[in-house]
RNA sequence: GGCUUUGUGGCGGAAUGGUAGACGCGCUUGAUUCAAAAUCAAGUAUCUUCGGGUGUGAGGGUUCAAGUCCCUCCGAAGCCACCA
């Protein structure tokens, strides 16, 4: 009988669930090892081919894990709050909860019919009361801590209370807003308790605070800077605006540096690293205070550039800093006016797009030049952002190229501070140079003129050397329903932690998902909605980061209902060893994740302060689009190559319907209505021919394969080792269905050789040759090798190869298919299993232990080595080289071959490299 | 503009600095078959006077030896970006 993998892997995937095969707990006497996948979204679409690719390879590396004796913990769950099923809720009143559960189950049968090694024990979703109950818990735990910069960590509030009853903020280093005021122990202690509470806000890590924030009306909420890309939100692509609202936040910008000194601890690809330092964006500098005329206050601004102060030719205000109306001067006033609405109106996206295009105003106050005393032009600018910095710049046109084009509009003078540059053409930007026109820096080089004025300006309290952050501090508040309510309530408006013991604080009913008729967020709808009468609660929900920041920490220990993590499991399974997942995640959930765990690992929660060791981000598998041509104003259809002779709209089709981008015409009349009657102008050879592309796989390209139809055609395990044999893992590629045949042959052969056709075993009890080991070590080692690195397509190549060489050798022995079926059970776990079971093994297959290569059997102590001869290269065999620099030199003299050859002839040189090459020049 | 990655047959892709193109798809030929599918076997970079020569985006360099390391240029992908 032929192998029948339908049979096989249905049979073997509930033997597998029956018996509870793979569910894991704590034993102290295996190492433990940890493989995560970044858990799902389930959205109504279903799986496609390309999402299983990342739970292959981490199933692959799963299992082997498991065959080399560790304990491994392999779970999944879903990221089950987000915004298309309450999209879903609003059109149709159908709570998001029953949309979520529906996907989850459609989510649950595509990945089982895979053979994944998951612990469906352990498994969460985000939007399970008794998972979000420890969602709200580290909410409440970050609004009761603040940050201390002396040690660089997270301390208990009550902490920083005591400080302030006792001395008051002023010797005070921790991370808070920069306009906290300064008080004193006195003033302190004579607060009322509302004043306190709002004081506090300044230190809390979560914090409430009215920002500047990303306003998408169309969604009706707030968005964090990684959910807005050029001025558009990620999800729908909606315009954005900047509105000033009252918002909770994280403070995450006060772990900004360790979350740069942890990126050197863990292994993650460069790429990713470097998109985590560009956004938390580190840059030395210095502030500079500068004395505005006629007035008290200072103005402070940020700089890198700290040397090039001698060459300030003006300053520049962002149009949103607060002090524009305090020192314009009332000559300026109506065009300062009129510029600041100007910018208001435009969206970021406008302002980015409109880069080249220089604008500002001049405020008419001065600034006074803390050496020079010279009086300096005060203007405002749309090229100074608000939001960095201090919102303000003094202007170096030589030696700034967006300072320059400034001064060029508007015709400031412009510089020379740093010798090299072309002032007549451009600013020169370079760190390279010796200092002009800079009194006490003259005749220093850039990097010592720095410093110097670092010095003189901390000597002369005119400033200090400063870092600064790009990374912001995150909007925590959504103006949504389907999410985590905010375990908040208000008494006189002020805000205050629910109490611990009332988590958690579950969604209430409502009667729509859309705002209140005053703007209010839809949980304003919900009815006596009170922590006590006439205390509310927080009506803004969380966002989509907030349950997915963690859950890795809830895997270990899910059904704990006294604590997020028991620290008896999060020692042991301490954290992830092997992350998969997309790279599209590079600045959202891998940033908010660390720094949740960072937050954890300073409150004693966790025992590791980075979640994930190491990083692989698979690569998207991408779809190959169809096309046909349809002429214009007809229901007539053009193929591919008669195209250019008429006048076409291209429309997507069905991939479903073409084969080798050949039109399946009935198919076609029968897709849609509308093409019922369609006619055709084909080929010459009378079939019609599509266009193609690649492009994202999506259900509105209609370019999405089904893993379902794949499994039902091929089986699983094809699926599963023809995913892995696409390519490097890490690679997007399309996904092509031609080469599928290639694997599921592999598998065909696998079963044949091993079973006659009436389904007898025709293996035999005889042992191996020294020829037939070989083989079998070779591929042990190169599957061994190929799943520790991850090149997954080298692995299912060399099993492969391994067949094709036992089937060559006719070497059809029990004791080489058997540690055989073991390296192929990581890679297509179902018929492994299957076989080894006929083979009358009782246990699983996935219990087995991985087998060891032996390099004794791979004579890896003969080495093939080139010879030069006059100019030629020549290539020996088999000659031993497990020996010394000496003997090598003498063997190869001795080799007999060699002397045929070397005969009558000098050798110039014999060049060795132990027990690797040797070539000999003559 | 900056950073990161990347460039190998018709295609997907292999090659610890050591015989480039493993493995698979596709294609060609043959066996089997009434025929087809499936299966099996052989071949498949390129030029060649059949000795061999040339080939990993282009050009240099290091080395006995370069697809691999270094420099310059060209192309592709991704990320960041009026961030002072």
């Amino acid at each position: 009988m032929a192998y029948n993998f339908n049979k096989i892997e249905k049979a073997w995937q509930k033997k597998w669930q029956d018996d509870k095969i793979f569910s894991v707990s704590i034993d102290t006497q295996k190492p433990k090892f940890y493989v995560l996948d970044m858990f799902p979204y389930p959205s109504g679409a279903g799986l496609h081919v390309g999402h299983p690719l990342g739970y292959i390879a981490s199933d692959i590396y799963s299992r082997y894990k498991r065959l080399k004796g560790f304990n491994v913990l392999h779970p999944m769950g879903y990221d089950a709050f987000g915004l298309p099923a309450e999209q879903y809720a609003i059109q149709t009143g159908q709570h998001p909860a029953k949309t979520t559960d529906k996907n989850i189950s459609r989510y649950r049968e595509q990945m089982d019919q895979l053979g994944f090694s998951f612990d469906w024990d352990r498994e969460v979703r985000t939007c399970d009361p008794k998972y979000y109950h420890w969602t709200q818990w580290m909410f409440l735990e970050l609004f009761e801590h603040w940050f201390n910069k002396n040690n660089n960590k997270a301390e208990s509030i009550s902490n920083l209370i005591l400080i302030l009853e006792k001395e008051g903020n002023k010797n005070l280093k921790a991370a808070c807003n920069p306009k906290t005021p300064q008080v004193g122990a006195e003033e302190w202690n004579s607060m009322e308790e509302n004043q306190r509470l709002e004081f506090l806000q300044n230190y809390r890590l979560a914090y409430q605070d009215e920002t500047f924030v990303n306003w998408c009306p169309k969604l009706g909420t707030v968005l964090a800077n990684d959910e807005v890309k050029d001025g558009l939100s990620v999800r729908g692509g909606h315009p954005v605006e900047q509105k000033k609202m009252k918002q909770w936040l994280l403070r995450v910008s006060a772990y900004a540096q360790r979350l740069l000194d942890g990126l050197e601890k863990i292994e993650w690809s460069d790429s990713i690293k470097e998109i985590q330092r560009n956004w938390i964006g580190r840059s030395e500098g210095a502030t500079v205070h500068f004395s505005i005329k006629d007035r008290k206050e200072k103005l402070e601004i940020f700089t890198t550039r700290p040397d090039t102060l001698f060459g300030v030719s003006f300053m520049v205000l962002a149009p949103e800093h607060e002090w524009i109306g305090l020192i314009t001067t009332d000559a300026q006033k109506d065009e300062v006016e009129n510029y600041i609405l100007q910018t208001k109106k435009k969206t970021e996206r406008d302002r980015i797009s409109d880069v080249k295009n220089v604008s500002g105003a001049f405020t008419g106050a001065f600034c006074i030049h803390p050496f020079t005393g010279e009086e300096i032009p005060v203007w405002i600018g749309d090229y100074v952002l608000g939001g960095y910095g201090t919102g303000a710049i003094m202007a170096v046109p030589g030696h700034d190229q967006r300072d320059y084009d400034f001064a060029k509009n508007f015709n400031l003078p412009i510089r020379e501070v740093v010798e090299g540059g072309n002032l007549a053409e451009e600013a020169f930007e370079a760190k390279d140079g010796v200092l002009v026109n800079s009194d006490f820096l003259n005749g220093l080089r850039v990097p010592e003129a720095i410093k110097k004025m670092n010095q003189e300006l901390e000597g002369g309290k005119k400033g200090e050397p400063r870092i600064n952050f790009r990374l912001r501090d995150a909007i925590f508040s959504r103006q949504r329903y389907w999410g985590e309510p905010i375990p908040i309530y208000y008494k006189d408006d002020a805000p205050y932690p629910l109490p611990k013991d009332k988590l958690p604080l579950e969604l209430p009913p409502v009667d729509s998902y859309l705002p209140t008729e005053d703007g209010e967020a839809p949980l304003g709808r919900a009815k006596d909605w009170n922590f006590k009468t006439g205390e509310p609660y927080e009506l803004t929900t969380m966002p989509g980061f907030a349950g997915s920041s963690a859950y890795y920490l809830r895997y270990m220990d899910p059904h704990n209902k006294n604590d997020l993590v028991s620290k008896e499991a999060n020692q042991y399974w301490e954290n992830v060893d092997l992350y998969v997942g997309g790279s599209e995640h590079a600045v959202g959930h891998l940033i908010y994740s660390r720094f949740f765990n960072k937050f954890l690992f300073d409150i004693g929660k966790v025992c590791k302060d980075e979640p994930f060791k190491k990083l692989i981000n698979q690569g998207m598998i991408q779809g190959r689009s169809n096309f046909v041509y349809r002429k214009k104003g007809t229901n007539s259809f053009v193929s591919h190559g008669k195209v250019k002779d008429h006048e076409v709209t291209t429309l997507h089709v069905d991939v479903n319907i073409v084969q080798n981008d050949q039109l399946d015409l009935e198919a076609f009349k029968s897709w849609r209505e509308e093409f019922k009657n369609a006619e055709f102008i084909l080929e010459d050879d009378g079939t019609y021919l599509c266009g193609n592309a690649v492009e994202k796989m999506s259900k509105s390209l209609f370019n999405v394969v089904n893993p379902d139809l794949i499994v039902k055609d091929y089986g699983a395990d094809t699926l599963r080792l023809y995913e892995m044999f696409l390519g490097p893992i890490e690679q997007s590629k399309p996904w092509n269905t031609s080469g599928i045949e290639g694997v599921s042959r592999f598998l065909h052969k696998v079963w044949r050789f091993c079973f006659e056709e009436d389904d007898s075993l025709s293996l035999n009890d005889e042992k191996a040759t020294a020829a037939e080991l070989k083989i079998l070590h070779t591929a042990i080692k190169k599957v061994e090798e190929a799943i520790e690195t991850f090149a997954l397509n080298v692995g299912v190549s060399s099993l492969m190869i391994c067949l094709n060489d036992l089937t060559k050798e006719k070497a059809k022995k029990k004791c080489l298919i058997k540690p055989f079926l073991i390296l192929l059970s990581s890679f297509a776990p179902h018929i492994s299993e299957e076989i080894w079971a006929r083979l009358g093994e009782t246990e699983s297959v996935c219990k087995a232990e991985f087998p060891k290569w032996e390099k004794s059997f791979l004579v890896e102590n003969t080495y093939t080595y080139p010879i030069s001869i006059n100019g030629k290269k020549k290539f020996l065999k088999e000659i031993s080289l497990d020996l010394q620099k000496e003997d090598i030199e003498k063997v190869a003299l001795e080799d007999e071959k060699l002397q045929s050859l070397l005969e009558g002839k000098t050798v110039r040189k014999v060049i060795v490299v132990p027990k690797k090459i040797v070539n000999i020049v003559i």
